[in-house]
DNA sequence: ATGAAAGCGCTAACAC
DNA sequence: GTGTTAGCGCTTTCAT
């Protein structure tokens, strides 16, 4: 039989009485901001402990005004979300600072522009101290919003504007270059890009990575990172009259579909076509053929973003971290050079 | 340039102030707990939009004694957590019934038994109302500690004991026996199970629907529902002397991992092996052979808990709740009998 | 229909 | 090294 939820809650005021000092003291005793006797400390503690204590979390913030929460708003559609391998892994690093921390992480989904908003309200009205911006957009609108809202926050990506908050960015433009020479240096010269949708600042500045790289937008078409969208994306691709040899995809996801499809109509992967993705999702080395990616680290941002809004909120100023946290997985999927099919060679 | 952090926050006395009304007008006017005439609400109201104001979810979680959230504790490792379709999909049926409720959740990712305690603990402290648990294993014993700390709860499995929470449940018997019928129709004789780690209930559920099923435990293996599991102990199905001819795997990560693998040493799916996962990862429907899995509503099962828990929370007594949401989704990897490999027919 | 005032359980000046 | 005393910004009796 379980225990009975406990009848009364002690407050700091009880534990005060048994340990026969005041609240105070009790409160000192344990945040250690003046010095307590060890002897009066030993007490306190035991008499918390007796009690089975537990400091009221809304009214210490009530009287620190600081909700010793940070907070999360995301505005994806729940299909997509449910499609990410990026969330949980960033979570999990985001997660592994706070808790040392002892800050609580508050998430949001908000489906409309309405309710992002009034979630981010929610967070300044003292649920969170500050907030993590995530799948930056262009001109973001959030930015200047959450700063408005005094709330404290940090980008994770490249603002394009001056930023009151820090940026968390990475390069990646880099690794889409190099992607571009993995496949060149197979022979490949007809290679294409299916990009994440180009209002995400880095699904812009991997597209245009590409555009400089292959010296063209040919080949370069938009999807909104869902399995669907990769076989869409790939069948219209493969359909052309010149189909491209190689296709470099803005996440696993659509990797995956991509190849899936391109393995249903008979092609074989990668003598017919090279296939790369990004993201590194956790079944890409398990494939077969394995899929070439670029891992991206999302549990090293989540844990750097997480630092940055806790020194933000701290009263540290702001600044630019650049993250080196992309690398190229090179698998099978890319490794073969094609065999160019009734076409004059490179 | 963005507009200054608001000077200092106004709080509800500067709305009643500049309405001319005191606090407790302002507060009733907003939560309609007595009547106000619509004169002086429109005053009020006015007065808390020109000001800006938000009311302070700390004061107000103060004053009640509710902190207006809820919260959930992964004890997850956060590489499985990361290869996770459940969770994402899960939180956002969450959601979508606490954005109208105006309840947030508040996430925390524990490592350690100690760091899981600790988590509840500070969710009873005032971070939340209640909590959802996940993940049940057998004799959980969060289900009695999180009821002793006085925190509400629902619980979302079958508890093996009596539960003073409302215990939100799904049939994963039926559609492991459906799935073993499904083979045998197609001729399968040895198929084997690569189970999650039997100390989950629904995994041990799952485990023993197939035990009945198919009259045995030879071919039962347990995997982490990692995709590295699931390519090792696929494995070591195959290097059997009397290999099954077709598996059912616990996740579709593991299934995806082993299909590749069944791939990989030249075994073509489904002629040679069946495959079938559970979950209906989003990718499940787009590989090549599409998966055949189980679907289990992942959001709709959010959703379902978190009005659960309002209920809970709202002073409604616990109950127990059934879920039909589990569908069999037969795909390609299925579809075919195997050509039996020098055996004596079925 | 509205006002006045007493808390909710902590923290933080300010004393000594 | 410890006690006293105000608040933090709400909600909610109790009056009127």
């Amino acid at each position: 039989m379980p225990q009975q939820p406990s009848p009364a809650k002690p407050t700091i005021g009880d534990v005060a009485a048994k340990a026969g000092v005041t609240k105070a003291t009790v409160s000192h005793a344990f945040s250690g901001r003046r010095p307590i006797s060890e002897a009066t400390k030993a007490r306190v503690f035991a008499a918390a402990e007796d009690l089975q204590w537990l400091p009221s979390a809304s009214a210490r913030a009530l009287a620190t005004s600081r909700a010793n929460a940070i907070g999360i708003v995301l505005a994806r559609d729940p299909a997509i979300l449910a499609s990410d391998t990026f969330f949980p892994a960033f979570i999990a690093g985001v997660e592994s600072v706070l808790a040392d921390a002892e800050v609580a992480l508050v998430l949001q989904v908000a489906g409309s522009r309405e309710a992002e908003e009034r979630a981010y309200r929610a967070m300044a009205s003292g649920r969170a101290d500050g907030v993590i911006i995530l799948d930056l957009h262009r001109a973001d609108w959030r930015v200047p919003y959450v700063h408005q809202l005094g709330l404290h926050g940090v980008v994770l990506g490249a603002y394009d504007a001056p930023s009151p908050f820090t940026c968390v960015r990475t390069d990646d433009a880099t690794p889409m270059a190099e992607m571009v020479d993995h496949l060149r240096g197979h022979g490949h010269t007809r290679i294409a890009h299916v990009a994440g949708p180009l209002d995400y600042v880095h699904s812009h500045v991997r597209s245009q990575a590409y555009v400089a790289a292959v010296g063209s937008d040919d080949l370069l078409t938009e999807g909104d990172f869902g399995a669907g969208s990769g076989r869409d994306r790939t069948a219209e691709l493969l359909a052309r009259p010149e189909p491209p040899t190689a296709i470099i995809y803005a996440n696993d996801t659509m990797a995956i579909a991509g190849l899936s499809y391109a393995r249903s109509i008979g092609l074989s992967v990668p003598a017919d076509l090279a296939i790369a993705g990004f993201d590194d999702d956790h079944l890409s080395a398990h494939l077969s053929p394995a899929l070439t990616t670029v891992a991206t680290d999302p549990t090293e941002r989540g844990r750097v973003s997480a630092t940055a809004l806790l020194a933000d909120i701290a009263g540290e100023p702001a600044r630019n971290i650049e993250l080196d946290c992309t690398r190229l997985q090179l698998r099978d999927s890319t490794r073969t050079a094609p065999i160019p099919q009734g076409e004059e060679g490179r």
